[in-house]
DNA sequence: CCCAAAATAGAATATTTGTTCCACCACGCG
DNA sequence: CGCGTGGTGGAACAAATATTCTATTTTGGG
């Protein structure tokens, strides 16, 4: 692809890192005024993606024109266009979204390779989105309550199913006592569930009663309760001790569960550490 | 006009705590359209700081008039209002990923946080890869097989157990017919495959017992198989049609499936268009 | 089945915001 | 010591965007 290393001053960045080399480059030999920018942007990139140029230029202290000058130095058309680049890092939702459902609702023959860029792209997204708004301290408080308990019990319907059948795998390789709530045949194994020991409970809105029923009866057994969902998970509060959130990137319809297992998997192998240390 | 003399004296939201409330408050008994903005606002409330009242609407599937009156409705003059409350609780929020990776990766190995870092950082690697390496001929030939089969049977245990409950959820959802040998209690399910059906078994080294027997069944009965499964898969060369591939870089000795599942989601996505094309 | 009230969509309007342009200033070089 | 080059700020302009308004449709009650 057309990036090279030096920076071709004609080209806009396409990317926060590049981005940041560039600024980098740039920084030093430069009039005063759009040093000034330099500097503002190197240390408050983000806040472009919700400000308006006359904004970030008075925190820069420049005028508004030195602001557009120094987005058009950078490679942009404008200050717009430098906008665009950080709005579209920081939202899950794809760049051209419609175009690009459209394109799956309509395009005939959308080869499928077409269709996996699109899914890897939103898993990335994902993945990114994970480590970025993760609330570590909930994550740890997770893995306390989890590490402590004689037996796990893990329930998950429909699209939460892979995810739960996926800890207990994992929690059976680290001989890590777990027990999966299928619910098959209807029957249920809330019964299981004794002292000592908790519940993680997995769903994603809509959330399936099924899910739901088994959480109470967890919590009504005196059992700590943790939900791995997705956001917002404002109706699961009252139901569980902690809600934990994986915030999945979709593309059209579909949601695949690539931040969602990786999350899962952090858990489990915190989890089956602390029990160890 | 901030006190109205009915009891409604509506006052916006000024947290976005406060902003998830109402939203709950009000979802179930709202009209139509102005439910659409409430479903859509609740899964990507924060894409609101970067987007204009237009782009919103059109996600939400709403002409923008009722977005505009959807924002009123929660006690904002309008969208700008609405907006200036995201854009400011993003403003003082977190540094930007690359920083944020770092920072957990620094710290002490044992922290949850820092390992999830680490899982993060294989399944980008891992969703990287699979664009790179994707044999497209390869992909186009599952989808043309798998999409002119009656009934798509799916096996997987243990750890591809979660990828092939995924694809049947998803197949569901798509409406197109197919069937898990999930092989509960030790029941086979074999004699469900007919001619003209087709199989798609999930297995990763090393391979399960189970499921190459499912695949002889298969290939006994002419069914055409497809394995889905991590390279090198030489030794199921000679078990199936058609052997697709997706490498998942590891940690340490763990696997996630963040690739697996994005490459499951978009053979099913793929299958569907090719059905209704 | 009809009527009133509410909800809706899209066009018209108002406002905000980005961008360009040009007069002015500072500095260095002939 | 002027003259030219490059930098600067602000005002004028253009584009994008939010907001309001109204004709039309839908909904629910009598």
């Amino acid at each position: 692809m057309p990036s090279s290393p030096v920076a071709d001053p004609l080209q806009p960045p396409q990317t926060v890192e590049a981005f940041r080399t560039r600024l980098a480059e740039l920084s030093g030999h430069l009039p005063r005024r759009l040093q000034q920018c330099a500097d503002h942007l190197a240390a408050h990139q983000d806040s472009v993606a919700v400000s308006t140029v006359a904004e970030v230029a008075a925190r820069a202290e420049v005028p508004p024109s030195a602001m557009m000058r120094f987005c058009q130095i950078l490679g942009f058309s404008g200050y717009s266009e430098m906008q665009r680049l950080f709005r579209n890092a920081m939202t899950l939702g794809l760049p051209d979204y419609a175009t690009r459902l459209a394109n799956l609702k309509s395009g005939p023959a959308d080869r499928p390779a077409a269709l996996l860029a699109e899914f890897v792209e939103a898993g990335r997204l994902s993945l990114e989105r994970l480590t970025r708004d993760l609330d570590e301290d909930l994550l740890n408080q997770a893995v306390e309550v989890l590490s402590s308990a004689a037996v796990i019990h893990l329930a998950g319907y429909r699209r939460a199913l892979p995810v739960a059948a996926y800890l207990a795998y994992v929690f059976e390789q680290l001989a890590i006592p777990a027990m999966l709530h299928d619910g098959i045949g209807g029957l249920d194994q809330r019964n299981a569930m004794r002292a000592g020991d908790a519940l993680l409970a997995v769903t994603f809105a809509p959330y399936s009663s099924e899910t739901l029923s088994v959480a109470a009866a967890g919590r009504a057994r005196g059992l700590p309760v943790v939900i791995l969902s997705d956001p917002p998970a404002t109706p699961l509060l009252p139901q569980a001790d902690l809600v934990l959130t994986v915030a999945e990137a979709d593309f059209g319809a579909f949601r695949s569960l690539s931040a969602t297992t990786a999350f899962a998997l952090s858990l489990a192998v915190a989890i089956a550490a602390r029990r160890k240390g």
